[in-house]
DNA sequence: TTAATATTTAGATATTTACCTAAATATATA
DNA sequence: TATATATTTAGGTAAATATCTAAATATTAA
């Protein structure tokens, strides 16, 4: 759940699990939509990935970034605990 | 959103918010509940004052805290639009 | 009004985080 | 195989964050 909550608290990679919204991207993509170095991106995607937010698929020389949305249901559940409305 | 995000980026400070789920505390109160020194809860409490997840209110020398969880409401309706699923 | 209690504010330090450039790795193509 | 493209990894720096102790503020009670 930490690991969840650090890589939400960066606006950046709130951004990045916008994009992914709509569709997967490649980490070149997801790179332009920014002005910041693509290093830097790379390593937003890692702590996503690393809290289980985004996927990769390798397809040739692309890296493929999904969103999961699975553990969104876990932060659900949690906020509706804080409320005192366990479903 | 920013700000909502960072304060709950903290494990000391989900749990402080945890606490206050129950009922309203003192700052002392709170920082029975953590091996950390009361300044730093102080820190924390202001946070999440800053956050608008806490209000506080003042009965003697003692400052109450209570969650407030009308934000929860916005953080909530960010994750379903993140899942797609607009309410 | 002096002393005690509750809490915050101030100032300093250690750790974490976000960012950069340069180098390395993986794949594709000429 | 040599070169180009896509991306990550490594190494370093600056800014942000979490923490501490000491001092200040607010309130109560002797």
């Amino acid at each position: 759940m930490n690991a969840l909550f650090k890589a939400l608290s960066d606006p950046t990679r709130r951004k990045i699990l916008q994009l992914l919204k709509a569709q997967e991207l490649t980490a070149g993509d997801i790179a332009g939509h920014f002005s910041i170095s693509k290093p830097s991106i790379s390593h937003h995607l890692d702590l996503l990935k690393q809290a289980g937010l985004v996927s990769v698929r390798r397809d040739g020389q692309y890296l493929f970034y999904a969103i999961n949305t699975s553990l969104l249901e876990d932060l659900m559940q949690w906020v509706l605990d804080l409320k005192n409305e366990p479903s």
